[in-house]
DNA sequence: GTCTGGTTGACAGAGACTGTCAACTTGGCG
DNA sequence: CGCCAAGTTGACAGTCTCTGTCAACCAGAC
């Protein structure tokens, strides 16, 4: 791997801090011309400049322009393991407080940055995408070790579902968040978000289980359709167009 | 805006036709060159000469090359209305049992086409990232729909949270689905998952429920700290590291 | 002083995407 | 049949992100 950066590994521990000041340095520059021009009115060139280093180092320090934006200082410590899983205690519900307890922590050391990042994250559509993506893919690993602490298969289908499920209230939680500028609190609306995930999960009950869902559709069982044609009749009507 | 392509809008509703067949006929070809080589290995160029057209009408058609696989047939034809919400039902049962239908719908109308396009949206995390906005970004609209159907004002926190849990579970269950080459009933996996939403989320009422949730973190209320300095000491461990 | 590994800048280049414009096609109309 | 207007296309040039390469630089170990 040739331009992988400068010690792309952990390094000898004075460099790692040396690199993790460099790029605090240049994402500090980089939101600040975000800010002032826009994310996409906003050239790796002209970020590079103002961090007063070459463009080609600019990438050395970020794979790509939206990285600078995602990226966290809280990912570069070692700091990663934030489950550590109490045995004996269920793994779902130590992970679940686990990530109240890590959002807490970042929320809690440098709220400005957070909400300038977030912000960011849900108006510029590239980075969004890239930022649903950083979450989505966090989940992996975290399925592996909640799988192992709770002594299931890695791919339970359970622990993923639910875990989903709280993620996908998180999000809408940092979305309303960021919304108002931040100026809710940020563990009322999520502790406020699982408390209406619990109720909504409720209500919807009877539609979510089998009983309910069914005799909607159509059977739905061994299909066989060909693919790419258009397709002629479609089953339902056509109702009116929604732009 | 200049080149936004051929009849960005409706059109004559022959030229749409035209339009959609020639869509199709581009996706065709481009899903057989990734499959073949990969997505990354693929030039926009290649796509074009293979579809018979100049690299320039490509993005006549497809605004970016993720596009080419993220496009489905379904979002051009005037059928959007899949959440004909019958007034006196709940809306959100309305909703929830309307994304299974237009699901089921699709699966059942070309189940290899949409496995292919799943499987390289979870393979390739660029197109991950956009089909992950795409899910979270058509939120929006149904959000609108539903409040206003169900009398709610339009940011109702409720429906968000339970409406991105559910889109949660569904994203679980494509990730299965495709994950085994579809081997498995999409629909089958889809109500499994409903139910194990349900089921999980029972299970961590206890944590989610502010009762359980208290006591972990710091009190966390209004904060104040400074922003982009690495900030000193953290408060917890720092337990091994996890590539 | 020198060696060694990490770091940097300059250069060249691939590839996605956009603006522009002349040329072409299509269908209606005199 | 010629002609016009709208829609569509290809060629060209250019921007921007991102990568490979290589010579030069800088730090600490000896």
């Amino acid at each position: 791997m040739a331009g992988a950066g400068p010690a792309a590994s952990e390094g000898h521990g004075l460099r790692l801090r040396r690199r993790i000041r460099t790029k605090q340095m240049v994402q500090t520059e980089a939101l600040r011309l975000f800010e002032t021009k826009g994310y996409e009115q906003t050239t790796v060139d002209e970020i590079a400049h103002a961090a007063a280093m070459s463009p080609r180092t600019f990438f050395r320090y970020f794979p790509t322009k939206e990285d600078v934006v995602l990226w966290d200082a809280y990912d570069e410590l070692p700091m990663r393991q934030v489950w550590d899983f109490a045995p004996g205690s269920d793994p779902l519900v130590q992970f679940t407080t686990g990530v109240r307890r890590i959002i807490a922590e970042i929320y809690h050391e440098y709220p400005d940055l957070l909400l300038t990042r977030i912000k960011l994250s849900f108006a510029v559509s590239e980075i969004r995408a890239r930022f649903l993506d950083q979450q989505f893919t966090t989940l992996g690993p975290y399925f592996e070790d909640l799988a192992r602490a709770a002594g299931a298969s890695a791919d339970d289908q359970r622990l993923r579902v639910t875990v989903a499920a709280v993620f996908g209230a998180v999000l809408v939680a940092m979305e309303r968040w960021q919304h108002n500028d931040g100026r809710e609190d940020l563990m009322e609306i999520y502790d406020e978000s699982m408390a209406l995930l619990v109720a909504g999960i409720d209500d919807l009950r009877g539609a979510l289980l089998p009983d309910g869902a069914d005799g909607i559709g159509d059977g739905t069982d061994t299909v066989s359709v060909n693919t790419n044609t258009s397709g002629g009749a479609r089953s339902g009507s056509t109702p009116p167009k929604r732009a």
